[in-house]
DNA sequence: ACGTAGAATGCAATCGATTGCGATTTTTGT
DNA sequence: ACAAAAATCGCAATCGATTGCATTCTACGT
């Protein structure tokens, strides 16, 4: 600003190297600050490229040392393809893996899937751009995943876990948090139940088994499973239209997520229905807005902060060549006003 | 799976080629489908490869071409360290960003910003990697920005505009929001009003300066700014200190987002305040949740999906040489219950 | 049968940084 | 003062794909 003598822009390393009257290799070690090359010299040339605001180019370091130090985080859109991503569940996750990441000097690609293709993943994996992949949610994609966790180990998947997986999976206990919701229905003395969730994915779909299970220790007790999506637009109308459907016939709500759950207590208080009098609503997740609302939600937790953790400290592990199995992690029924 | 005989695995584009009996440069161009090689070992190139999963380095390919296909989104943290990235407003912007992004074959890189830094846009620009970069929000980085503006060109901020700046913003008048936010707390007939919010970064300063304009058209209206954080933790005691400070002193209240408005609205409740009777409420850039909520909010909307597309837009014009302006929307008042 | 347009492929330079190894200089030991 | 050890530094290969240019081969016209 103050010197009319801007700095020549150097675009490489060999140039850096005439200026300075060394070799490019003594640069790139003086970059890197290695002690094999004199202090002196190594100071001048990093003054040198401090004054010229030069960085070397990090395509070509990768290249060389095959190591991007990039980390990619993969949310596979199977079914409902739009707006998945702006989900406040996915998001708050990928916030925290963020954290994580970054604090551990990753950088962080963010890929979409496009669907309908099959070999999404392995096009991932395989373009050399990546040390590792984190995946967000299993969709209906289960087993392409399988298929590539076989041959491809820095892979570390936020799911649910099947018996005799090969993909190394983090997540919580769904059937476990169907249970706890259900169960604390029952015990309030609902006994016409509904499921508000979308079954196409694994996850939701244990969560609905799990519901199912706890109606065994209610004798008389009904559920009945509602598909619902979590795209935020179709989602209001397609829970109004089953609230119309149910009419007076159920008397306690579970909900797939806490973001059904809102929309849900939201549609009943319109109708004039009382939360949790008439009616009662659990959700699922236990994310921040769920204690800031009115009434505040009941709700399944899953500790993401402590999911996102985990997954980066398995996908670590397996970075070293270490064998991380999967997690399975323990909901727990947190009881607010709603239910 | 079915045959013992798993395909061998091919690392790179001269192995493929001495398989299949041609050179290098060929494969190259038999995967990229240039008509230049003859149709028959084009596709018997590419079946080898599909057979084989083999898929080129892009590392290698970028390089050479020097162009990566992907775009920066940077979150500045200039003050406020943690969580802010969990902030539903950037994640929302976030989200839309790479629906449009990825729909025009881009990947996406994000970076949180080490703070005490003051090269952290340069390094992120120089370093090789990127074609071009969105920066989200300015935080107090107003100056780095600018300094970084000046020399790339491919570079898109969410956020205020001032006269004579370089950068190229996109975003909302903040000032023309504050005001329509203050005018409707006052036109209820309000005239203790405050402020939540932190001013430290130029967009939300914006905002309370619009809310102190309007105050001009009503005689004998107050307005007291207090600083709150964004941060989830801290700001719901902070808000609770303000309401307790306040006590009866108060009959509006300007929130600088949705998400203090919503706590602010969860703690009045709390005391027994009724929202609007005796405080009105208004938050800011409309999130999805602020017409979930009970009472629903009144808000000034932004509108996040076409910021986003007006980002990537101007950006895709910078990658393109021409020289896009900046944009700012008009934010609009959004009346629902809560004011 | 011969020259030549045109199609198909090979050759080799290139992108920019890294690094093993050898060459040169400086320092140390005696 | 001389040999050996240590400190510096340069050379050149390397990572893997792309692409301009040269070369080979085929086919066609006369």
């Amino acid at each position: 600003m103050n010197d009319g003598t801007k700095p020549a822009r150097i675009k490489n390393i060999a140039e850096l190297a005439r200026m300075a009257g060394v070799s490019a290799g003594t640069v790139s070690r003086a970059l890197a600050d290695k002690s094999l090359v004199n202090k002196e010299t190594r100071e001048r040339i990093q003054a040198l490229a401090r004054e010229h605001g030069f960085r070397p180019n990090q395509m070509a370091r990768r290249l060389r040392t095959q190591q991007t130090g990039v980390i990619g985080v993969v949310i596979p859109l199977g079914h409902e393809r739009r707006q998945h991503i702006s989900d406040p569940f996915f998001m708050t996750l990928f916030g925290y893996l963020a954290d994580e990441l970054t604090e551990s000097g990753h950088d962080l690609m963010l890929s979409r899937v496009i669907p309908g293709d099959d070999e999404w993943l392995d096009r991932i994996v395989d373009s050399g751009m990546l040390d590792g992949a984190l995946v967000i949610g299993q969709s209906n994609q289960t087993e392409a995943i399988e298929r590539v966790a076989q041959y491809y180990k820095p892979l570390v998947v936020w799911g649910s876990h099947r018996e005799g997986q090969v993909q190394c999976t983090v997540g919580v206990d769904n059937a476990a948090g169907g249970r706890l919701a259900a169960k604390r229905l029952l015990e309030r003395g609902a006994r016409r139940l509904a499921f508000f969730g979308d079954t196409k994915g694994p996850e939701i779909a244990d969560r609905l088994a799990g519901a199912e299970q706890a109606l065994a220790t209610a004798p008389g007790a009904t559920l009945r499973a509602f598909p619902t999506h979590l795209a935020s637009d179709e989602m209001a109308s397609q829970i109004a239209a089953h609230l119309d459907e149910i009419g007076e016939a159920v008397d306690g709500i579970v909900c797939a997520s806490d973001i059904i759950a809102m929309t849900t207590i939201r549609l009943l208080h319109e109708r004039g229905i009382a939360v949790p009098d008439r009616v009662a609503v659990t959700g699922f997740d236990d994310l921040p807005l769920s204690q800031r609302m009115v009434p505040q939600l009941t709700t399944v937790r899953q500790d993401i902060a402590a999911g996102a953790r985990a997954m980066v400290d398995a996908l670590r592990r397996r970075l070293a060549g270490e064998d991380a199995p999967s997690i399975v992690m323990q909901p727990e029924l947190v009881l607010r006003e709603s239910a």
